[in-house]
RNA sequence: GUCCCCGUCGUCUAGUCUGGCCAAGGACACUGCCCUUUCACGGCAGCGACACGGGUUCAAAUCCCGUCGGGGAUGCCA
């Protein structure tokens, strides 16, 4: 699948935790692009800080990204000329282009210690100063370096930044241009010896090749150091795309792991019942847009009209609602048999059905059962207070239905009424119940609704789900009477 | 504080670069009506925005300046 257009992209997570719903936009972006113009998607973990990682949220990202079909070309799993695609894995390049740096004059050591680092911040911004390292270790003689060592001083690397503004483009957010007085030494190696994320980031992305750098903007600032440090390795710098944030409803800020839980997890709209192709195009919709009316996008018509000057400047809020109508939508494009495929899982789990594979029998059931829910899923986990009833007898009657719906008195008379044209009836098939139905509220002076959902409730429990007369000739004769039986009993005061 | 970026209906957005076709279009949500055995679906209608103030111009949502607001960053995290 590796394309041979030129272009090359990267999806970089840092594996501290499950897929954010954020990255995965930008993950889609990514291999969007790289779709679109037939180049190759890399996959790479950048896990330098081994504090947080972890090999689970690692496996986690693989899994989020797989079931929404974002296939890599290269990377852990794939393969790929430039393995290994972990970054833990890569010392020696990071060493090897740090060396190069410190030989050409190009970086330096610095043996400031954090405390003394934070009170030049400190002392900045108390005087409304930019907080930038004033580069007071830049020009240090090894004799200096010697002494300063043999205090028992451990130093990072720093690179050495020329005293000029920098301008680089964005494809998305236009020309940045950051002063000189805000351009600092950046540190690149930490004093225990690994490297930090901007040294490993600018590497790696040079080379693996990578042509365009897509990411979220909460990156933006890295840029100019990022191509700062390509300059001092004499390479010519990626081009750079950055992707506004989506933040979270409520108080606009930035959706973040830490603040809001699973609500930002692909894994989470899996459990709960979501299609991939609609957290797909609800994601693409998500900053972007292709004209000012089209709202559904297969994937094919995505790759084909995917476009980054097409994706706006302003962070947005990511929308549940929105969510919610596509994955019904896609829901309803399903035919039957895919349908129940997708729903069987989630019956599985409840409890509901087998964990073995179904004998032909109860499989058209079943697809009757999803043929009769509908358009009424919006999840597919709606299957189950939709259809649930289908599956136990001794379901619990909701008790606000009951309340609306059962009034002593009346219920007794329509229920023990329904039960008494039913019984006689010879086939029990849909145009005989319904005929007998429609016979007992005609002359009984009942309205249709007053009949129905008292029968119902007896029937499911519930006021709400598929058509009544569906429900009854799916569950046949014996379970209906059944059932209406109990009801009465119960209505009466009853187990 | 400082730096960077952004500011069109509640939300996602079209329109902004290339000023007039915009008394601002679509979608989700919300409200009402129709359909209907329920809940949904669907159909129709409604609600609803150019952050504010200056300027440029015959003409500004679109260009310029300022203010305000929001977000990000400011780390030996990514």
């Amino acid at each position: 699948m590796t394309g041979d257009s030129g272009v090359r992209v990267r999806f970089a997570p840092s594996p501290t935790g499950f897929l954010h719903i954020g990255s995965a936009r930008t993950a889609l972006f990514n291999w969007l692009f790289a779709r679109h113009h037939g180049g190759t998607f890399i996959l790479r973990i950048d896990d330098t800080d081994e504090q947080r990682s972890t090999e689970e949220s690692m496996r986690e990202i693989y899994d989020s990204l797989k079931w929404l079909g974002l296939e890599w070309d290269e990377g852990e799993t794939a393969g790929g000329p430039h393995a290994p695609y972990v970054q833990s894995q890569r010392g020696e390049i990071y060493e090897k282009h740090v060396a190069q740096l410190l030989d050409d004059g190009n970086a330096y050591r610095c043996y400031c210690t954090p405390e003394e680092l934070a009170a030049m911040r400190e002392q900045a911004r108390a005087e409304k100063r930019d907080q930038t390292y004033a580069g007071k270790c830049r020009n240090l003689t090894p004799a200096d370096c010697q002494r300063l060592e043999a205090e028992g001083r451990r130093p990072v690397v720093r690179l050495k930044v020329p005293p000029e503004p920098i301008t680089v483009e964005d494809l998305i957010l236009g020309d940045i241009r950051v002063e000189a007085d805000a351009l600092q030494d950046e540190v690149i190696v930490k004093s225990n010896g690994s490297p930090l994320y901007n040294l490993t980031s600018t590497v790696d992305d040079l080379e693996m090749g990578i042509t365009h750098v897509i990411r979220g903007a909460d990156h933006v600032n890295n840029m100019p150091k990022q191509v700062l440090i390509c300059r001092a390795l004499g390479m010519q710098p990626p081009r750079f795309a950055h992707v506004p944030l989506v933040l979270n409803s409520a108080k606009g800020e930035k959706l973040s792991k830490r603040r809001h839980g699973d609500l930002v997890s692909v894994g989470k709209y899996r459990q709960d019942g979501y299609l991939p192709r609609a957290v797909i195009n609800f994601l693409a919709r998500l900053g972007w847009s292709y004209d000012d009316k089209t709202e559904i996008f297969s994937i094919d018509e995505l790759i084909d009209i995917f476009d980054l000057g097409r994706v706006g400047k302003t962070n947005s809020v990511f929308d549940i609602q929105k969510l919610q109508w596509l994955n019904g939508h896609y829901i309803t494009d399903m035919d039957i048999a895919a349908r129940t495929n997708a729903v069987i899982p989630f019956l599985q789990q409840e409890g509901l059905l087998l964990k073995t594979n179904l004998t032909p029998d109860r499989r058209a059931w079943l697809e009757k059962i999803v043929e009769s829910v509908g358009d009424r899923l919006t999840t597919l986990a709606d299957i189950i207070p939709q259809t649930s009833f289908f599956f136990v007898d001794n379901f619990e009657y909701d008790p606000k239905a009951v309340k609306k719906w059962w009034k002593k008195d009346s219920a007794l008379e329509i229920l023990g009424g329904l039960r008494d044209v039913m019984a006689p009836l010879k086939t029990f098939n849909l145009e005989e119940v319904e005929t007998a139905i429609w016979e007992y509220t005609d002359t009984n002076g009942v309205k249709r609704v007053q009949a129905m959902q008292p029968l119902r409730i007896a029937l499911t429990g519930v006021s709400f789900g598929p058509g009544l007369f569906d429900i009854i000739a799916l569950l046949g004769r014996d379970k209906v009477m059944q059932r209406l039986d109990r009801a009465i009993c119960h209505v009466n005061g009853g187990a």
